[in-house]
DNA sequence: GATGAATGAGGATTCATTCAT
DNA sequence: AATGAATGAATCCTCATTCAT
């Protein structure tokens, strides 16, 4: 009978979450309290405490959980050629962030990265979560470098870190104005990707 | 001990200030206690009340303060042809990253940008600190795309978000590693702002 | 501990109350802390404020129930004959003096009178408790008049209020100085009602 | 020249002790901040404690000095037949309650009156502010018991008690609610006190 | 004497967590 | 396993009083 109880745990585990969440996307980390959360949930605070360790426990999981998702992103975009990477990385991870849902977790996940600086724990995660992005990308850089795509003087992980930078920077100019556009945002990028690539030893690759 | 000057009342927050920024960098807003401020500030409680209404008028005067140093980098780079501001802007507010003490102030910067999520007053600090930047850059972009040095079809507000994703980006990625070098990102900003910039007069190439 | 009757809370309630009312009794409302009430009242300070918001709810209670004691008094003289209904309610009111508990509460009521003046949610309780009472008596007293038994000329609400104040101001004689015995008083005051009631139907004499 | 320093405090200590009435009228003795007092007399924090221990002693002060005002009352209707006494007295008193100024000063004394609850000195002003009313007033219904004019049963301290609270009550009252009229009250005063002294063994003797 | 900035103990309140039922 | 009342340490803030200038 584990597997009912497994998902069953899983389900609960869920529904803290999501509660956690919501409520950390409304009034950020410290001023939600475990109280809202177990409201929010549904569920009594002894349940919670029998899921979750405590609130850091339920940060740290929505943390992992934020990067979790990223790094399935990657994952799906490796193994394509460099300028299909790219294009693809900004199409996925701009592109959801046209859904009302995604933004709520990324207005939680700006809460992550300001946390990280106070919780270890995060900090390993969110750590984590930039690793790998940034391997891949820099994967990707070198090989365009060496196939004469991008100027070969540059730092592969700095244009790597340029890239990611340009994520991370929509998200939080996002999270402060939902209204900013995601498609016009995209498109710059994508021109801004396009003019690293296209240009240098080679001519008339491009897109 | 009254009557006292205007100048010494300045050094008296100043010296509030410093001593916040110390304890939020190291341990977050929401790990500091006033306690710990009146602590290392030398002062007393009843003191720091003097000076400020509470920890969130602290922190709001953090975000104020921060904000008006972007401004004034800001203030110097009007007039300049496009090319110029970009670069200048790029190397000024990078340039300062490599002071320990301007990371420090960067790490309490980022969880500025994620208490304006949770209190409307930073938020409006936030954004106020934004969009001036927003403004002159876009300025920038549409007078170098009426000179036909940018793509014309780019939204030039947009171009001017990812310019200034690339810089709040990197700030980012400093804060959760402080080794991050500035050096090789700069030399990597400059080249996609080139690629940005150089190339379009010549031709109808791209987009 | 979950799950708890309605009579648990009420008997939870009753214990604050009491506790509160010992402490103010010898303090007064501001000389006693929280820990003071949560102190006597022998439960955590978490707990007190699970069932009253703060200090002054627990005062707003405190006071609430002193008037609907009163009330009380009033609403079981109700329907009697004018000299009945006065003497009875000297009686009833008097009467509790005598008891060591009632005293005690007597000198929480005294402050609550003065808390009135700067508490509004307290000033409307007094307010009520004391607009029952009147109206009362001035039925009471009007209909003497229509009956001849109390002189005609006189304002029936004014004379209703001199009865509230032989009341009153004996309670805040004796909270100065518990010694003060309730028999002669009561006495005195039966005297003046007769004084008041008894001798009019007896000609026109008086002023 | 300490004559004129002489005046000077005095003049200093009035200006405290009315800024001090202002704001306790206004907000209650423990509302009322040294810092309120300072402000409302317009002086600085080290003058008013070069007059005044500190706040209990403004209390006390206050206190002391609602009393003389009463004892001059009295001092004054010495000497005077019984029933010139009780009128007189009753007159005065109440006459001074149709002023804003002595309504505002009274509102003070009511909080006198709860405060002698918990502090030591006040309650000793408080009752010698009522022992010398209450002997005068025993004094005199002696007298009149003696020559027949009130009945000889009674208590005399419990009826000179009475007449007492048949003051204090009606200040009470009116603190809770300026609106109430002194005019028919004191008419009704009267009138029990006609009732009081007018019957018994003598008969037509009255006003 | 006057000033008012500074002091710092004291007090109200919150909230993560526990544990008896 | 679930419940939610109870706990109590932690924290923010106030304000009577002092004392250097």
């Amino acid at each position: 009978m584990p597997k009912v109880s497994d998902t069953h745990r899983a389900a609960r585990r869920r529904q803290v979450l999501d509660a956690a969440t919501e409520c950390f996307a409304r009034q950020g980390f410290h001023r939600t309290t475990m109280q809202d959360i177990v409201r929010e949930a549904g569920l009594s605070a002894g349940a919670v405490y029998g899921y979750f360790a405590g609130k850091d426990d339920i940060i740290e999981a929505i943390s992992a959980e934020r990067h979790e998702r990223e790094r399935e992103l990657i994952r799906q975009a490796r193994g394509l050629p460099a300028a299909e990477v790219l294009r693809r990385l900004a199409r996925d991870f701009l592109g959801s962030l046209t859904e009302r849902d995604e933004q709520k977790r990324r207005r939680v996940g700006v809460q992550v990265w300001a946390e990280a600086l106070r919780e270890p724990r995060v900090m390993r995660l969110v750590r984590r979560g930039i690793d790998e992005p940034l391997r891949l990308l820099t994967q990707v850089i070198e090989q365009a470098q060496a196939r004469g795509e991008i100027a070969p003087g540059l730092d592969a992980q700095a244009v790597s870190r340029a890239i990611v930078a340009l994520f991370h920077g929509f998200v939080l100019q996002q999270s402060w104005d939902p209204r900013v556009k995601v498609a016009p945002y995209l498109a710059a990028i994508e021109a801004v990707i396009d003019a690293l690539l296209a240009h240098r030893g080679a001519a008339g690759k491009k897109a």
